[in-house]
RNA sequence: GGUGGAGUGGCUGAGCGGCCCAAAGCAACAGCCUGCAAAGCUGUCAACCCACGGGUUCAAAUCCCGUCUCCACCUCCA
């Protein structure tokens, strides 16, 4: 069985096929740099992630864009008296860090939307031009798509026009309450380093016209998949595909969709100010509990977040580790996802069911722990080649990072070793006790094995 | 008003016509192992047949109809 995928537009299941043999071409939808990041974004992040990876494992090349809306009305509004660009930067760094921390892989592309301006006034110029655009009719800056002119408005969301119910007004020079705007004239109590010279005044680009515009410069007039949020279907997915094939390109083959996290029940947003950040997170587990807390639903449906989230979740990738630490004298030369198991594959097929393929982790995790117990050391070797192909497709590889062991270290766990040792051959099981707790003040878990005694440093 | 989606064990969460007397993880209990632990393994625990009521079918958690509850979107949001 191939890869299939849910198209959110035509609301199925399709076999996916790339538009070019052998290469995927993706465009998603980044952040609004506004404010720091909470785990809603990181988990759309990771979706993408998580999709590319299989992508790569099943023997695609992949360009990725994920782009940085850092022009925006919130960005402006929570500069505050700041530099609105240095506040950006800022916002995206934190936004990088969580990436990085979650070992999402970087995107091919990361384009800002205020290095893309011209493009943004071309595409516009376009849309004017064929008559699917005009400038504002109050004669401002303001240029606004014209919803009326493209009868296929909606279909991406499956709405009809006259059951929208749009701007409540008609304001800023709209002609009708459901156009949106391409460019936004520059406001007087707005920053002038906020606006751009364009053919129509000084404005600056609105959002939908950003994606619009830089998904052509880098994947041309179609490409394969176009992913986001679920609550950035409409209006922001209708208005880019609006504007894109009224400008005559085909644009995304595939329209993906991931699922909101949930806080009891209701949505982690910005607007409710009920996210979860970043910091919240660092201490409740590790980055590793997070990713895995992150890919434990299949990513069209919610996830809700408790108390006990992250804990569950640091237990379950525990289990994983500690496969993978008592098993570091195993070596594997190479990830070879040709190891892994049909069941894994066939469930990262089924529109990448990640919960499924995290069973088949776990099975394969069980199976090599039974292994080790009983020193097959064929059947060890098979699990740890499948468990680690598993893990790099879901990118849990961080988890088996070895740390960093001074010799210092060393030197005395395995002085100390060697007097538990003694003492528990004199059987002093007080001072075998006593040791045992020093050496975990270390940092050290100790394994107490058949004939010898294993350690792993926690840090 | 419109458009989508969801309701599965104590919790998280797969399954979406027969392989389901429902995966996996967490939690809980017991056994093995251990000087005792930890980790691991094994078993148990578990879903009054998968919100409720009808129906289709040889066969339904899975399809259809109705009801209830919840969520998202309808121009700020991943």
């Amino acid at each position: 069985m191939a890869l299939e995928l849910f198209d959110s537009k035509t609301q199925e299941l399709r076999p996916f096929t790339p538009l070019t043999a052998g290469h995927v071409e993706m465009y998603v939808c980044g952040p609004t740099v506004q404010s720091a990041p909470h785990l809603g974004h990181l988990r759309s992040a990771l979706v993408y992630d998580i999709l590319r990876r299989w992508l790569i494992a099943t023997n695609h090349t992949v360009t990725m864009v994920r782009n940085v809306t850092d022009i925006d009305d919130k960005v402006l509004v929570n500069a505050g008296s700041r530099d609105w660009i240095e506040f950006a930067r800022e916002v995206e760094l934190t936004f990088d860090e969580a990436y990085l921390a979650l070992n999402i892989l970087e995107p091919t592309h990361k384009p800002h939307a205020t290095e893309h301006i011209a493009d943004m006034i071309e595409l516009t110029k376009k849309l004017i031009q064929l008559g699917h655009a005009y400038q504002a009719t109050d004669g401002s800056a303001n240029v606004f798509f014209d919803t009326t002119s493209w009868p296929e408005y909606g279909e991406l969301t499956n709405q009809k026009l006259e059951n929208m119910e749009g701007e409540s007004d008609v304001t800023f020079g709209r002609k009708s309450p459901n156009d949106f705007a391409l460019f936004k004239a520059h406001k007087s109590d707005e920053p002038e380093t906020a606006a751009w010279e364009t053919p129509w005044g000084k404005a600056r680009p609105g959002w939908h016209i950003e994606c619009s515009a830089m998904a052509k410069y880098f994947l041309g007039e179609s490409f394969d998949i176009h992913g986001g949020g679920l609550d950035l279907r409409f209006p922001h997915h209708e208005n880019e595909l609006a504007q894109s094939r009224a400008a005559g390109d085909q644009f995304a083959n595939f329209w993906t969709h991931n699922a909101l996290v949930t806080i009891n029940g209701n949505k982690m947003s910005k607007s409710l100010g009920n996210g979860v950040s970043v910091k919240d997170l660092e201490q409740a587990g590790s980055w590793g509990a997070i990713r895995y807390w992150l890919s434990s639903a299949q990513y069209r449906s919610n996830l809700d977040y408790s108390e006990s989230s992250i804990r569950d979740a640091q237990a379950a990738l525990d289990r994983i580790t500690g496969f993978l630490k008592r098993t570091t004298n195993v070596k594997v030369i190479e990830i070879d996802y040709a190891k892994l198991p049909q069941a894994f594959t066939d469930a990262m097929n089924a529109d990448l069911n990640v919960p499924g393929a995290l069973a088949v982790l776990h099975d394969v995790v069980r199976a090599g722990n039974t292994a080790f117990d009983a020193s097959d050391t064929e059947k060890l070797l098979d699990s740890v080649e499948q468990v680690k192909a598993m893990i790099h497709v879901l990118g849990l590889t961080f988890v088996y990072q070895e740390p960093v062991i001074s010799e210092e270290l060393q030197r005395q766990v395995e002085e100390l070793l060697t007097k538990r040792q003694e003492a528990k051959l004199a059987k002093d099981f007080a001072l075998a006790d006593q040791i045992r707790a020093e050496i975990e003040d270390l940092g050290v878990t100790l394994k107490d094995m058949k004939d010898q005694t294993m350690w792993s440093f926690n840090g």
